[in-house]
RNA sequence: GGGCGCGUAGCUCAGGGGUUAGAGCACUCGCCUGAUAAGCGAGAGGUCGGUGGUUCGAUUCCACCCGCGCCCA
C-alpha cells in the first residue's frame, strides 16, 4: 500500500473477524453518550398533518423481585423491534418502563426476609414496618433489570418510569374503582372462591389459572354411608352413599344431592341396604360382592328425605341434612350422589342457598378448623384428612378408601394446594358486560396469531365470571370503601380521589398505603347518635387490578394528562406471552371496556414459551438453558434477537432451545455475518481506491440494476411484513437477499472493483461502488429494527451520520422496480446452477474451461439480444465456457412435453380432467399452431399449459426453470482447454499461497515454480494471464535451482513447488 | 369429559385442492475465492399421524380415530 492511501481512508477499516458482542457494547455506549434513544423519540412530532402522530405502545410492568429470564428477553426484543420500526416510519413512540410493585409476591418475599410468617405475625410486627420493607424490597432487582434490558439492545425510558406504588398511580386506580362503583359494576359478595390458606387470602379465578398452577396431586377419595332417617314403606334401614375427594369437608356436610335424571338402586345383602346410582354398581363390584339389587329409586323418591349427620357438629340445624335434587350431579366419578358442604363448594353453596339452608364455615383464615369442629380444632384441613378418615373407618361408615390422581390448583406463590371456601369479597361484575367485551374483541383487536381472537381469548371472554378483586392483605392499593361500623346506621362511602378524602376527613393525604389510609376514620353522618364511625374495609386490591389500570394510571389520568391520554388511547400495540390472555390482556380488556367502552389495544402479539430442548420448562435448578449473559457476550444481542424473533415463538408456538446455543450461533452466521462481509468487502476496496460511495440508481449495468431492484424488493418485503406484524416473515426474506448480494452481485462484480484506474472509462468501477454503497445503506436502514447493533455500526461507518435509528424508513421509489429484470437474472442464476450440476456429474472442475453451453428455452428469441450483449458473457464466465449458444429450437436438444396447468384447466373441464391428464402423460396431444393445443378432445389455450423439454437420451443436459428450458454442455476437452485449465489451477494456487503468506491484496510479487513438463507448457503459454491475475512482475518456470522457501501446492491432483517473494 | 393448538425429511419448521411437497440444521460428496471456510453447490433423506368421506384430483377441505401440548371441568 502506498503512503497516500494510508493517509486518506474514506471509511473506518472493517474488522475481517469482527467480535460482534464487543461491537454491540461500543454501539450501546455511543447510544448512551449521545442520548440517541431520547433523540429518536423527541425529533418525531406529536402531531403531523393535523393528526396525532403517536404510535402507542404499552409496556406490561414486570415484577422486579427476580431476575429476567428468556421469556422476558423474547418479549423485550419484540417490545423494542416494533417501536424502532414505527419510529423510522415517522411515528413518535414513547417507551416508559413500568414496575409492578404490589401484591403477594412482594409480601411473601418480605415475609421471608423479615422472618415473619402469616397475617398474625405481620400484624404483630406492624403493618407500617412491614409495608415499609416491601417498598424497598420490591425494587431490589431494578439494577439487574436495567442491565439486561440495556444489554439486549432494548430502548426503554427508565428515567420516567412508573411504579404501581406511586401515589399518582394509586390515585388513578382509586378513580377507576369509584367509576366502576358509580356504574354499579362493583359489589361485595359472599362466595366460594379459590382460597390460599398459605397466604391467608382468596385468589381471583384467573390467578389460579395463570401459568400452570394446576399440577397432579394424589388425594384420598372416600365413599361413605349416611343413614337415612326411617320412613314408612322402607324395607329396612337404608344407607345412602356419597363420594368425595375432600374428606375434610365432611364435618361441614349439610346436605346430599342427587341428579334428576339418574336412576338409583337399592342393593341388599342381609339387612344391609345401600343406595347408589345404578350405573355405578359396576365400579363397586368388589365392595358389593354378595349384594343383590332389591329395587330402584328415582331422584324424586329421594328428594327431601333426611338423614343422620355423619358428624355431630351441626346436628339439628334448621333444614340441614336432607337430600336435594341438583342438575350438576353426574355419574362420571363416584356414586351419583354428592355430599354438600355449602361453605366449601361453589355448586354446594348455590344449591343450599336456593333451598334455604344455612352456611357453615368452620375453618379459619389460615385453613385450620375452628372450635365448632371440636375434635379437630386447630388442625390444618389438608392434614385433617388423615384422622378424619381413620375415625370414619373406625365407625364403619367408609365403604371404600382409594387414592385419586387429579389435576388440582395450587397457590402460585407458595405451591400449597388451594381450598375452596366461602368468604366475603369485592367483585367486579364482569358477567354484566362480557358480551360487550366479546364484541369489542371482535371488532377492534388484531391478534397474532389469529386463532387466539376467537380461540383462547374469545372463549375466555365469552365465559367470563365476576372478578374477585379484594385481597385480605397489606401491601397493595386500598379498596377505597368506608363503611359504617354499626349496622343499625348503614352507610357506604366510596372515594375516587385524594381530594375527596381530604375533604371528608380533613387531613392532608400523602400516602394511600395501609396503615396510613386505615387511620382515616370519621363519624357516620347518617347516625344521629354520633356513636358509629366510618371505617375503611380492610382489604387491598388484587394487584392485577392495577396492571389493568396501567394505560391511564401511568398518566395519572384523569387528574393529569387528560388530553394526552385520550389522544393516545387505546394502544396501537402490545406484546406478552400467550398465558396473558388470562392475565394482563384480560384485565386491560375488563377495565377498558367497563371504563371507556373500548378495546384497550389494536394489535397484540402473544408469543409462546421458551423451553429446553426436551420441551421441559427452563429451570434455574437444572441449568437446562444457556446462560443469557453468556449468550449476549459470546454471540451477541443481534444474533439472539434474530434467533428468538424468527422462531415459532412469534406464531404462538413454543421454542425448544438447545442448551449449547447452537441455534444462536447459526443465527449469527446466517443473519449477521453476511451483511458484515458485504460491508467489509466494500470498505476494503473503497479505502484502497479512496472512493466514497454515492446514493444513486441511474446505473445502466444489468447486474447493478438487478441488485438495486432486489434491494427495493427487500425493503418492500420487510415493510409489508412488519405492517402485518409478521416478524418471522420479515426475517425470513433477508437471507435470500444476502445470497443475491454476496454470492451473486459482489462475486460477479469483484473484478470491477480491482480494475486498474486506467482500464476503461472508470465509470463501470464508479457504478460498482455506488451500487454496492446504495444497497448497503438502503438495506441497513430496512434491517435496523431487526438487527439494531450491526446495522448501526455499518450505517454510521458508511454515511457518517449519527444513527440509523434516527433515519427515516427508506423511500425506495427511486430504485428500479423491474420484475422482468430480476426474473431474467434469476433465470440466469438458474441456468448457471443447472450447468454447474452437469459439471458436477461429469467431475469437470470449474477451472477447466469447456467449449460450448447451449441454452434452449421457448423465450430464447426474446432474450437473445440480452444474451448476446451481457447475459451470455455472464453465463460463460460463471460456468467457464468459451461460447454460449441460445436457441428456442427445442428439436436441437430433445422433444416437447405438454404440462397441463391443472389448477386452471381442472375447474374448466371438470370430470373430463382425468382423460386430459392421462393424454398429457402419454404425450397424446397436438399443437394446433395458433398457440393452442388439443388433447382428449379439449382445446387448451395459452395459460392452460406449459411446454417443457425432454432432453434427448445420451446428451449432457439439465433442465431449468421448472423444465421449461434445457442446458446442454459440450464436455469434450482438448489440449488447448487442458492447458488453460492448468493455468487457472496455477493462478488459484498462487493466490491461495499469497494469502497464506500474509501478503496484502495489492502487493506485487515474483513467482518461481517447479512443475511437471506437461504443465510447464501450459504455464508458459498463459504466462501473461497468470502474471496479470496474480499481480506478478515475473514468472519463472522450472529454473535450474529453486530458491529457498518453496511450498508444495496441489494442482488438481498434481503436486508442484512454488516460491513467492514480495517484489 | 370439553375447548384451543399441533402432528409434513434424522432435527427445527414453512407450505398448501392440481402433475415433480419446500427451507435451515445435521449427513455424504464436491467446489469457488486478490471480502467471507462462521463461504458456495450437489446428493441422499417423505406412504405429509391413521381411517373413511367430498372431488375429475386430497398432504391440503370434512368426519371419526390415534398421539402430543396448553387451557378448562
Amino acid at each position: 500500500m502506498t503512503a497516500s492511501t494510508e493517509t486518506f481512508q474514506p471509511y473506518p477499516a472493517a474488522e475481517p473477524n469482527p467480535d460482534f458482542p464487543r461491537i454491540e457494547e461500543e454501539v450501546q455506549r455511543i447510544w448512551k453518550e449521545n442520548a440517541v434513544f431520547q433523540k429518536s423519540v423527541d425529533f418525531r412530532p406529536l402531531e403531523k398533518d393535523g393528526k396525532h402522530n403517536e404510535f402507542v405502545f404499552y409496556d406490561g410492568p414486570p415484577f422486579a423481585n427476580g431476575l429476567p429470564h428468556y421469556g422476558h428477553l423474547v418479549t423485550g426484543f419484540v417490545k423494542d423491534l416494533v417501536p424502532r420500526y414505527q419510529t423510522m416510519k415517522g411515528r413518535k413512540v414513547e417507551r416508559r418502563f413500568g414496575w409492578d410493585c404490589h401484591g403477594l409476591p412482594a409480601e411473601l418475599q418480605s415475609e421471608k426476609e423479615l422472618g415473619v410468617s402469616g397475617r398474625h405475625d405481620i400484624l404483630k410486627y406492624g403493618i407500617d414496618k412491614f409495608n415499609a420493607h416491601c417498598q424497598v424490597s420490591v425494587l431490589r432487582f431494578t439494577q439487574e433489570w436495567e442491565y439486561y434490558v440495556t444489554r439486549q439492545g432494548r430502548w426503554v425510558d427508565f428515567q420516567n418510569d412508573y411504579k404501581t406504588m406511586d401515589i399518582s398511580f394509586m390515585e388513578s386506580v382509586m378513580w377507576a374503582f369509584k367509576q366502576l362503583w358509580d356504574k354499579g359494576l362493583v359489589y361485595e359478595g359472599y362466595r366460594v372462591v379459590p382460597y390460599s390458606w398459605a397466604v391467608e387470602s382468596p385468589l381471583s379465578n384467573f390467578e389460579t389459572r395463570l401459568d400452570n398452577s394446576y399440577r397432579e396431586r394424589q388425594d384420598p377419595a372416600l365413599t361413605v354411608r349416611f343413614r337415612l332417617d326411617p320412613r314408612d314403606g322402607d324395607a329396612g334401614a337404608l344407607d345412602i352413599l356419597a363420594w368425595t375427594t375432600t374428606p375434610w369437608t365432611l364435618p361441614s356436610n349439610l346436605a346430599l344431592a342427587v341428579g334428576p335424571e339418574i336412576d338409583y338402586a337399592v342393593m341388599r345383602k342381609g339387612d344391609d341396604r345401600l343406595i347408589l346410582a345404578t350405573s355405578a354398581i359396576g365400579k363397586y363390584a368388589k365392595e358389593l360382592e354378595g349384594y343383590e339389587q332389591e329395587s330402584t329409586l328415582s331422584a324424586e323418591d329421594l328428594r327431601g328425605r333426611t338423614y343422620e349427620p355423619i358428624f355431630p357438629y351441626f346436628k339439628g340445624l334448621e333444614k340441614a341434612h336432607q337430600i336435594l335434587v341438583a342438575d350438576f350431579v353426574t355419574t362420571g366419578d363416584g356414586v351419583g350422589i354428592v355430599h354438600m358442604a355449602p361453605g366449601f363448594g361453589e355448586d354446594d353453596l348455590a344449591v343450599c342457598k336456593a333451598h334455604g339452608l344455612p352456611v357453615k364455615v368452620p375453618v379459619d383464615v389460615a385453613g385450620n378448623f375452628t372450635a365448632e369442629v371440636s375434635d379437630y380444632v386447630g388442625l390444618n384441613v389438608i392434614e385433617a384428612n388423615k384422622p378424619i378418615i381413620q375415625d370414619l373407618k373406625a365407625r364403619g361408615v367408609v365403604l371404600r378408601h382409594e387414592t385419586y390422581l387429579h389435576n388440582y390448583p395450587h397457590c402460585w406463590r407458595t405451591d400449597q394446594p388451594l381450598i375452596y371456601k366461602a368468604v366475603n369479597s369485592w367483585y367486579v361484575e364482569v358477567s354484566k358486560f362480557k358480551d360487550r367485551m366479546v364484541e369489542l374483541n371482535q371488532q377492534q383487536i388484531n391478534w397474532i396469531p389469529g386463532h387466539v381472537k376467537d380461540g383462547s381469548f374469545g372463549n375466555w371472554l365469552a365465559n367470563a365470571r365476576d372478578w374477585n378483586i379484594s385481597r385480605n392483605r397489606f401491601w397493595g392499593s386500598p379498596i377505597p370503601v368506608w363503611r359504617s361500623d354499626d349496622p343499625r346506621y348503614p352507610r357506604i362511602d366510596v372515594y375516587g380521589s385524594i381530594e375527596e378524602l381530604e375533604r371528608d376527613f380533613g387531613v392532608k393525604v400523602t400516602d394511600l398505603h395501609r396503615p396510613a389510609i386505615d387511620h382515616l376514620v370519621r363519624p357516620n353522618p347518617d347516625d344521629p347518635t354520633g356513636q358509629s364511625m366510618m371505617r375503611r374495609v380492610e382489604d387491598v386490591l388484587d394487584c392485577w387490578f392495577e396492571s389493568g389500570s396501567m394505560p391511564f394510571a401511568q398518566q395519572h389520568y384523569p387528574f393529569e394528562n387528560k388530553e394526552r391520554f385520550e389522544a393516545a388511547f387505546p394502544a396501537d400495540f402490545i406484546v406478552e406471552y400467550v398465558a396473558q390472555t388470562r392475565g394482563w390482556f384480560y384485565t386491560l380488556m375488563v377495565l377498558s371496556t367497563a371504563l371507556f367502552d373500548c378495546a384497550p389495544f389494536r394489535n397484540v402479539i402473544c408469543h409462546g414459551v421458551v423451553l429446553d430442548e426436551d420441551k421441559q420448562k427452563l429451570s434455574k435448578r437444572l441449568r437446562n438453558y444457556p446462560d443469557p449473559v453468556e449468550v449476549l457476550n459470546n454471540q451477541g444481542a443481534d444474533a439472539l434477537r434474530w434467533y428468538l424473533v424468527s422462531s415459532p415463538l412469534m406464531v404462538g408456538g413454543d421454542l425448544a432451545m438447545p442448551k449449547d446455543a447452537r441455534g444462536i450461533a447459526q443465527a449469527l452466521r446466517q443473519g449477521v455475518l453476511p451483511l458484515w462481509n458485504a460491508y467489509s468487502f466494500f470498505t476494503l476496496y473503497a479505502n484502497i481506491d479512496q472512493v466514497k460511495g454515492q446514493i444513486r440508481a441511474d446505473q445502466k449495468g444489468l447486474l447493478d440494476r438487478y441488485i438495486l431492484a432486489k434491494t427495493r424488493e427487500l425493503v418492500e418485503g420487510i415493510e409489508g411484513r412488519m405492517d402485518a406484524y409478521d416478524l418471522p416473515g420479515a426475517y425470513a426474506i433477508i437471507t435470500g437477499y444476502y445470497d443475491a448480494l454476496n454470492n451473486w452481485f459482489i462475486r460477479r462484480s469483484r473484478s470491477r472493483f480491482w480494475r486498474e484506474a486506467g482500464e476503461g472509462d472508470g465509470q463501470d468501477k464508479r457504478d460498482a461502488y455506488d451500487t454496492l454503497y446504495t444497497c448497503l445503506v438502503t438495506a441497513t436502514k430496512a434491517l435496523a429494527p431487526l438487527l439494531p447493533h450491526v446495522t448501526e455500526r455499518i450505517y454510521t461507518a458508511l454515511t457518517g451520520e449519527a444513527s440509523v435509528h434516527l433515519a427515516d424508513w427508506p423511500d425506495v421509489s427511486y430504485l428500479p422496480s423491474d420484475h422482468d429484470l430480476t426474473s431474467q437474472i434469476d433465470l440466469v442464476r438458474e441456468i448457471c446452477a443447472s450447468a454447474m450440476s452437469l459439471r458436477e456429474a461429469k467431475k469437470l472442475r470449474i477451472r477447466l474451461p469447456l467449449r460450448t453451453l447451449t441454452i434452449v428455452h421457448p423465450d430464447a428469441d426474446r432474450l437473445k439480444g440480452q444474451f448476446d450483449t451481457v447475459l451470455g458473457a455472464l453465463v460463460a464466465d460463471e460456468v467457464n465456457v468459451k461460447q454460449v449458444v441460445v436457441s428456442s429450437d427445442i428439436s436441437l436438444v430433445g422433444t416437447r412435453q405438454l404440462a397441463v396447468n391443472a389448477a386452471v384447466v381442472g375447474p374448466k373441464v371438470g370430470p373430463k380432467m382425468k382423460e386430459v391428464m392421462a393424454a398429457s402423460k402419454q404425450g397424446k396431444w397436438s399443437d394446433k399452431g395458433d398457440g393452442t393445443v388439443e388433447l382428449a378432445g379439449v382445446v387448451l389455450e395459452a395459460g392452460d399449459f406449459d411446454i417443457r423439454i425432454q432432453a434427448k437420451e445420451g446428451t449432457h443436459a439439465a433442465r431449468f426453470a421448472g423444465g421449461k428450458g434445457v442446458v446442454v454442455l459440450d464436455v469434450t476437452v482438448d489440449a488447448e482447454l487442458e492447458a488453460e485449465g492448468w493455468a487457472r489451477d496455477f493462478v488459484r494456487a498462487v493466490q491461495s499461497t499469497r494469502k497464506d503468506s500474509g501478503f496484502q491484496v495489492t502487493d506485487r510479487i515474483t513467482i518461481t515454480a517447479q512443475v511437471p513438463d506437461n504443465i510447464a507448457g501450459a504455464l508458459t503459454t498463459h504466462a501473461e494471464t497468470i502474471k496479470r491475475e496474480t499481480l506478478a512482475l515475473s514468472l519463472t518456470v522450472n529454473p535450474a535451482a529453486l530458491p529457498d522457501g518453496a511450498v508444495s501446492v496441489d494442482l488438481s491432483g498434481t503436486s508442484v513447488s512454488l516460491v513467492l517473494t514480495k517484489a
